[in-house]
DNA sequence: TGTACATCAGTGAACGCGCGTTCACTGATGTAC
DNA sequence: TGTACATCAGTGAACGCGCGTTCACTGATGTAC
């Protein structure tokens, strides 16, 4: 167990990563369900019984290809959002390149895009390992909610990410996660009243989304912030999966159109 | 070829829906992908062979329950629809009436949900017959924003459906589908400004989806109506996947409260 | 009304395929003394 | 440093399964004269 790895560790590290690989190809040519344990034994050359010293069963093998989508995914819009916060952008051109980036990546693998979005494989149960990498996403859109709301809440001194056409309202301050009553605050909604307060239960579930993270952030802008994360995939499944064909096919100006519309509605 | 059927013809039509409905069975409950011929056949007490006399491949099977889905789900949606307007309901009432049914569908549902808006059977593609069968609930939706739109052009004399708190614009006059520029006119946007205009892509786009079904809408509210569109399937796929467990999940609360902002988001 | 023929439904065997997983085994690599 | 043993990777055959589709066939139903 030291530092040195022996030469069957180092073996092993190798050959998991190229079954996992060749695996990945597999998805990425014909689906998550024509993945075969066997034809990935074969296209590296061995037995496919070989395959069971280094996954259990081929569940197993699908949660890591699962996992690594997510973080595939997740890293991409991680980047991409550094990337515009790096050139300068505010957060409502992050949140554009964020968005922007999800879209992309899934175009680019719409079969790992099928894997994690699409319809769930019968009979197999996420395991809990998912759940950080399949938050990703979320969390990034939702740390620039929370940093717009801190900046905008400290006032127009601390206001560099404020939108410059968007009115800050300099007398509100940062709320904390259970000020998450009738989204009065800072947020400028570019005049959309976020007029109806949240059920108890809706309020209790964004403020637990707010505390993981968004903290800061009002219930009802995380109520909204949920209903832009769903319209994002959903938009973007309709268009992988082909049900936009015959209105908004092909999708490159209504996907930035909606990016923008959802960005207001949020109060970027 | 009189209108009086054969035994032989009587026995093909009621094994036809037979087959059909042992089918939909089996994909209701395990997914498509276990959807087997010979598994319906076994069921039906019949050599596999003979299900080759009804349906020429399990392609060809599978494309009568696609079909069969969407127009169950249609007219789920019309019917909620119409009955919320037989009760009175306003636009906004029925656009209500129609999402809660889809949602209702999926849940009760979810393999045949899976079927249509999940991932696509790879290899398989869609042919023309399941074009329109797709398109009721679209149709439903577009129709209504049409017919309030229509009603509040028309002026208050007109306005039976205009919503209780909404502030009709009298002194607009009803557009038609050509009339997709600015989105400035009768409809009130509960203060949100239609402010981006479309770019040339989507304008046309939303111009054809009007043309269609709803005739008479300018095309920034088209385009956001699509945007709501693809947001309740996001939001029910999510939720049927699995995708809002941690978040918005148990997702009545959550559901209820996005239709009321969507509704709000197209004007209604 | 009766007969000859055509149409069609359904059968059962077979083709050819691929899959996940298990198991007893060989031989190489690593480890403890 | 060398030897005995334990660990582990990989093999190849086999189990048991299910699938979609084809084909030659039998026998019943329908039709034309």
């Amino acid at each position: 167990m030291t530092a040195i790895q022996t030469a069957r560790q180092r073996a092993r590290a190798e050959l998991t990563s190229e079954i996992k690989a060749e695996a990945r190809r597999q998805v990425a040519e014909a689906g998550a369900q024509r993945l075969s344990l066997r034809a990935v034994a074969r296209e590296l050359g061995m037995a496919s019984s070989a395959l069971y010293r280094y996954f259990p069963s081929r569940d197993d093998l699908l949660t890591v290809l699962i996992i690594d989508a997510y973080d595939a995914l997740g890293e991409s819009a991680e980047r991409a959002t550094a990337a515009a916060a790096g050139a300068g952008a505010d957060a409502r051109g992050q949140w554009r390149a964020c968005c922007t980036a999800v879209r992309a990546w899934a175009l680019a693998h719409p079969h790992e895009y099928a894997l994690i979005y699409g319809t769930p494989v019968p009979g197999y149960q996420a395991p809990q390992e998912t759940i950080g990498p399949a938050g990703r996403v979320a969390a990034v859109l939702g740390g620039l909610l929370a940093g717009a709301f801190a900046a905008r809440g400290a006032g127009p001194a601390g206001s560099t990410i404020a939108r410059p056409g968007g009115a800050a309202h300099p007398q509100a301050q940062a709320s904390q996660a259970q000020d998450d009553g009738d989204g009065s605050g800072p947020w400028p909604h570019d005049g959309l009243p976020l007029a109806a307060p949240l059920p108890p239960v809706l309020r209790e579930q964004a403020a637990t989304v707010a505390a993981a993270i968004a903290p800061g952030v009002p219930g009802p802008v995380i109520a909204r912030a949920l209903i832009a994360f769903t319209q994002l995939f959903g938009m973007i499944s309709f268009e992988l999966f082909g049900q936009l064909v015959g209105s908004a096919d092909p999708a490159d100006a209504f996907f930035s159109y909606s990016v923008d519309q959802m960005a207001d509605f949020v109060g970027l």
